[in-house]
DNA sequence: CGACGCTTTGACACAACTCAACAACCGTGG
DNA sequence: CCACGGTTGTTGAGTTGTGTCAAAGCGTCG
């Protein structure tokens, strides 16, 4: 089967289904500065056309040059560094509407690994035009660097409860943050929310082992505070669980 | 004393005292994209006079809008977050020829705190005719754009470090990057290089306690392998040390 | 049905933290 | 110049959080 029809083929089948799901970048965009009709246009064209990826495939290698960049529209992603030891530790988790690999365009290098968690269906990003499409739409450039800053605020937050949190505060503070990033985006049902994360990954994402992630997630779960089962985080005692971690709500809110 | 007065004379003892001083961000961006003089003509229009701030004083606080970027000419400053329960974790430090403040002026308000180690001079950025500059000057918009995101590479590899190195290798890795940064705007001086960190705000850093940082201070002493001693850091086996911290050596050189 | 990846549990080891006390250093003012 | 107070560094003993090893239980997919 050629790429092309490929890709068509899922095209139509979104459609059909849940058409927003194409346009999670333009709708995350969108909920911060309202964008044109243009704007989002413009938008559309700077991507190719989505293709699906599968589960546990590299789309980009630490130490590679010349790589593309992506937007995610479906699936999970996460992003992450090796040592010299074999250990990794996971930067941080991309969702549909997050952009991929975007500072290791401007690095040259790319500085981590990205890597599907999940089946995925992504688009590359004409770089080149980007810059260029920055002067006819300077509220559209806006929008992608606040989003790229938001991101990198993700990170700033990520190692804060890493430094600083002990393993308990962490991975509720790493759930509870989880699903107000899926909340914006539309994500989550209420409470709930699916999450396809195994307990190694998480091991990874939070500085731990898998075997204490695992006690931990019990100790959750017999507070009855929230619980992760077979691909679903449900979220039992919000406040409870806010209160533990430290967590403290963001203030979101247009800019334009 | 007025203001004014202050900067003027500080740049007269700088201009007959060490001239590079005062260009440390010019000089940081024009190793990696060579700069015309028109383009460093330029970034200093962008710049205020510069001015000094006494030791441990805040130029942004977390939770604040509308406040200043600024560039660091000279001194120590760090960027942390404070925990609800009082715990503070240092994102990263800024040396002479950083740039503070950036990502919090894109997202309005700021996510972090940024504060002086030192004595310190700095300019503030003015960041409305910022963007205008990057359509006159492209060159000069992208490494800005290369140097910020060389930061967030940083912050990256720090998280790395936090959540995936014991102490000992942590602490070893910091000082190797720390000399490395330090190296590239002509900070040290071989193996040498001032460091006016206190062990309190190196816990904060390495998300490590106080008194720990000590002991693996000592350890690292005791195996001949560096010290740190009244505001300077000495790294005497640095081929050891970077096998212990499991640190791979950047490979530089310039972009355009 | 078997194989494999993921989860769960227990026992034990060790890294890192806490508390408490003291020593060295530094800038300041007398 | 010295005496002082506060900040920073140093050390010991005991505690706790988290990692390691080993083994068994599940689920799922081929």
């Amino acid at each position: 089967m050629r790429p092309a029809l490929l890709t068509l083929q899922y095209i139509g089948v979104e459609i059909k289904g849940m058409p927003n799901r194409l346009n999670a970048l333009a709708k995350k965009l969108d909920s911060f500065v309202h964008l044109t009709e243009q704007e989002i246009g413009c938008l559309a064209d700077l991507q190719s056309a989505p293709s699906q990826v599968g589960r546990s495939s590299d789309l980009v290698q630490e130490g590679q040059t010349g790589h593309q960049a992506y937007v995610l529209h479906d699936g999970w992603v996460c992003n992450y560094k090796v040592l010299p030891d074999g250990g990794r530790q996971i930067i941080t988790f991309s969702i549909p509407g997050d952009c991929l690999g975007m500072r290791s365009i401007l690095l040259r290098t790319a500085d981590h690994s990205v890597s599907t968690l999940s089946k995925s269906v992504v688009s590359t990003i004409d770089t080149g035009r980007l810059l260029h499409a920055f002067k006819d739409f300077p509220r559209l450039g806006r929008a992608i660097l606040w989003a790229a800053s938001r991101d990198e605020a993700l990170v700033v937050e990520h190692l804060v409860n890493v430094g600083r949190r002990n393993a308990l505060e962490r991975t509720a503070y790493f759930f509870l943050e989880l699903h107000e990033r899926l909340e914006l985006v539309g994500l989550t049902k209420g409470h709930e929310y699916p999450c396809p994360l195994s307990q190694y990954v998480l091991a990874d994402t939070l500085g731990l082992s898998a075997i204490y992630v695992n006690r931990v997630l019990r100790q959750l779960r017999e507070r009855n505070l929230m619980t992760l089962t077979r691909g679903k985080a449900t979220i039992q005692d919000k406040d409870e669980l806010m209160r533990l971690a430290g967590f403290e709500r963001q203030q979101a809110g247009r800019l334009l």
